[in-house]
DNA sequence: AATTTTTTGCTATAATATATCTAATTCTAA
DNA sequence: TTAGAATTAGATATATTATAGCAAAAAATT
């Protein structure tokens, strides 16, 4: 529940991160901040999309969620912060979870590592199956 | 040496992609398109970004350069496309190759991968060292 | 050398994201 | 319960990265 976390982490409560979190809260789709003001706005209309980012990087930053990247050249946040990595379908462009837990590597002293993102692109089963047609 | 590829490719030969095909040559810094621009720019002034951009893009979609993705909301370019992973520094923002040839995972049916990109994030020897100051 | 085709460079525009600033809201504590 | 401090929201200007469109130039072909 993100709204909890949003009051533990020492940001305030209010009516646009509820919902905010609200759309977040177990969203598989990967959204950019464009597509949570989307949904955002068809329940309130008012919310501006630099509430929308403003509360996204927050949320980010303090680890509540996670930026993802895929090289589409926006942002994509995802709520399920627990190892996972994801596949990109150069077709529909969907992003999938991956439940791949690949640990993070100890390269020694040469770097120090605290996070590590594998994406995997290609092609999702329904893009495969209408090729085929 | 990417000038030899491009004639390969079907590219006409100009001085401008000779040019930035001799500053990615053995290039091991993840430049930009901006670094690239910088970079040529100090050789022939008269170069435009535009065609950095379309050259760059040009290689990357032939598959003579690899373009790579950190989320630093620019795309960064590599000439080295043997399989490899990358590291990038949190503090001085610097990519480094790693040697690290994962090979592409099976997912089965559901998923057709042709692409891996491993990204770890951390600190490298230089900013760990600074910061113990 | 002329012609076709591609490429360049300029610039306008797009897309994503952040900065700024005022008004409004939240929360605290009296 | 409300006054006041602190934070947040919203509007919009601006920044950044990248692409599109088009006329002029250059490259390769014949």
């Amino acid at each position: 529940m993100i709204v909890k976390t949003i009051k533990d982490k020492g940001l305030k409560i209010t009516p646009q991160r509820q919902l905010i979190g609200e759309v977040l809260d177990g969203n598989k789709t990967h959204p950019s901040a464009e597509d949570v003001y989307k949904k955002v706005s068809k329940i309130a209309p008012t919310v501006s999309i630099a509430t929308v980012y403003k509360t996204l990087n927050s949320l980010a930053d303090l680890g509540v969620i996670q930026r993802l990247d895929v090289g589409d050249g926006k942002a994509h946040f995802d709520p399920d912060i627990t190892p996972h990595s994801h596949f990109v379908c150069l077709n529909c462009k969907r992003i999938f979870d991956i439940s791949t837990s690949a640990p993070l590597p100890d390269f020694g002293e040469e770097f120090r590592v605290v996070k590590a993102q594998a994406v995997y692109y290609g092609y999702c089963k329904e893009c495969q199956d209408q090729k085929e047609e």
